[in-house]
DNA sequence: AACCAGGGTTGATATATATCAAAAACCATG
DNA sequence: CATGGTTTTTGATATATATCAACCCTGGTT
């Protein structure tokens, strides 16, 4: 309950697109790998600002993310927005447009990136013959729908620094589960990009980020995160109140 | 973009329980149908306060709501809770379990209620062999997602009167949409859920009500909302700021 | 190496919402 | 229909975060 997204590693559905170690679903045998092969999954390549996917676009496929990172965006016509989620290496993203047809939010990519296209109709159909492949696609969408329920409990019972840790720390949980080192990383967003995601201004990120620098928590060098004090950092979350 | 679940009728996937006219699935032949009764859902009776299903518990089906209301809520280990959603007839609840086979939420009537119980395990292997079923199933689910989205920017970007009519908003169009009336209905839930829904405190949402009341937005006597004038409601949320 | 632009930090102040408290309205029950 | 307990409303005040503004980095470019 403490992390909005566990998120943990086994995501993806995109066995042929050398992701594998990351996201391989669990248990195919060869004949079914074989037929996965039907998918035939599209490489494309992102700059940082390019947009994967807008708001309103006709949805075709999901996306599995080969390499860097996206964030989605939500909207309002009068200009505000809302980012949804920052998504790396290994995680599905187009989830919200199976719904209607229709992309409900913006993906843009943060840095240089490289995604697997993953035709939807044709995931369909392999998954009505691959039952261990259906019940993969339902656990990543059932996975998505948790990740937003722990992001309400951020929005709508966290004060600043709460959610600022709880940011950290999922961002912590999931570098080590690629493999990379989980009390020192690089942000990939701005303060603003935090703020959006975290319901907050970019100066109370700014502010918190200082403040938890002051107390030892991090070590913070503008986009250079080191987690000095993991334990503290968990009980910022748990003890407030 | 206005409202976080625009939650349309055509919800459910159990026609066999009484709820067709709200929730049967696009178009089945009849060979179909017959086949969706394999699925032979069971009906279960809850009274106000019930749990349908707590957070930690095994998962195993998923419920199509035949009569009554039910909220989801997520617990923080300290004792905060979020209230996650108000859902009502011809909606399906559980999906957050598929991701782990166990739920992470709680599910408590909100009136006397009846859900259909729909086998998880059956309900996939159904979908495997009827691609409108598998469809409709990834339309409820990516459905949620976008609404958890609509509610990340409510929580995240919206000040409190317009949390409040975007709530009403939604819940009007849900009435509407069931052949209720969209301008006066009983609300089910009290101050406190509602508050803890749109991330305010009880006394913050009794003050909009109130300042909505006197503005001639909507008429309120204690759960009995009558909306006065619909348009000013909409304002409300897109002219601030 | 100097310069510029965009992002980040920090400070002073304003404001929306929370908190605390009391009264009022409502509901269930005997 | 009186009673007690809960829910709701309203008021006074406190507080967290937003806002406004200035300054400071930092990395890229000429």
């Amino acid at each position: 309950m403490l992390l909005p997204a566990p998120n943990s590693s086994h995501n993806a559905i995109c066995s042929t697109c050398n992701v594998s170690e990351l996201c391989l679903p669990v248990d195919l045998c060869s004949k079914e790998l074989l037929k996965l092969d039907q998918l035939n999954p599209i490489k494309r390549c992102f700059s940082r600002g390019d947009y994967l996917y807008r708001s309103g676009d006709k949805f075709r496929s999901l996306f599995a993310i080969h390499s860097g990172s996206f964030k989605t965006q939500v909207l309002h016509e009068d200009g505000r927005e809302q980012v949804t989620g920052f998504q790396m290496v290994g995680e599905i993203i187009g989830l919200d447009a199976i719904s209607t047809d229709t992309h409900a939010c913006d993906a843009v990519a943060m840095e240089s990136s490289v995604v697997c296209e993953l035709p939807f109709n044709r995931l369909e159909a392999l998954s009505r013959e691959i039952p261990a492949l259906q019940r993969q696609l339902h656990r990543i969408m059932s996975r998505e729908i948790v990740r937003d329920q722990g992001i309400m409990l951020l929005l709508g019972s966290m004060r600043a620094e709460e959610r600022l840790a709880v940011f950290l720390l999922n961002l912590s949980q999931r570098y080590a589960a690629r493999g990379l080192s989980p009390i020192k990383f690089q942000l990939r967003m701005s303060r603003q990009e935090i703020g959006s995601y975290l319901g907050l201004k970019l100066e109370t990120v700014s502010r918190a980020f200082s403040h938890f620098q002051n107390s030892g928590l991090i070590n913070v060098k503008v986009r250079t995160i080191e987690i000095i004090d993991m334990k503290k950092l968990v009980d910022c979350v748990n003890s407030s109140r």
